[in-house]
DNA sequence: CAGTATCCAGAGCGATACTG
DNA sequence: CAGTATCGCTCTGGATACTG
């Protein structure tokens, strides 16, 4: 559910408790792709713990970012996916990804002067 | 300075790399709006103790995102600001802080069944 | 398959004292 | 004022074993 505390912050503070960890940014990375199964985000996102994971998850489903849907067979399948509100946090991951491509290019590019271009 | 280890992730890696903890953020968020001595910071950024503070101010400048200017006086002043680069994570600081004002609007009326009344 | 439960090592942080 | 150094403690997070 919703939590209350959040309001008393600023807005920046608002949103960096929901999404500041690194992992729950990774996680939306992942599903701002469509939805996926629990073993599909363990495999995309390199280096995180079965245990890390589920903490994550259940934190974003609680703060109402992401939905889980269980389905009754054997074995157990269940899916993950962002809600309405998860969607709306998809400008703030667009904006890291494209800050991370000119990043990376300009480390490619600082090899030699990087006060060239200002 | 910049470390090459980040251009094997994907950009979103790279960003949260750079940027995924929290007081990196409100860090930002401080020196978006101008140049700011340690002190200014500390204050403005609650909660946060000054060996922290003092330890994601060094992470910044060795990531090349800040910059930091000790002036050669008694009592001594030290001032940090953005650099080029750090001033390209704005957009993002944005982002957050938009979709914060939408997420506490969105909380607010969630909650008008609550306090209908008043 | 997708968890939960338990244990344990280590990172991280606060508090404190000291320095240029 | 703006740090650095050190000491404990907490609490995250990895590894492992077990379950619906």
């Amino acid at each position: 559910m919703i939590t209350k505390k959040e309001l008393s912050l600023c807005p920046v503070e608002t949103t960096v408790s929901l999404i500041s960890n690194k992992w729950k940014t990774l996680i939306l990375r992942e599903l701002l792709s469509g939805t996926k199964r629990f073993g599909e985000l363990r495999n995309g996102i390199s280096g995180v713990s079965q245990k890390v994971l589920t903490q994550n998850l259940r934190s974003m489903e609680d703060d109402g970012i992401i939905g889980r849907k269980v389905y009754a067979e054997v074995p157990p399948r269940v899916e993950y996916f962002l809600t309405d509100l998860g969607n709306t946090l998809r400008p703030i991951i667009d904006a890291m990804a494209e800050w991370g491509l000119g990043y990376q290019a300009m480390v490619n590019n600082s090899n030699e002067t990087n006060v060239a271009s200002r």
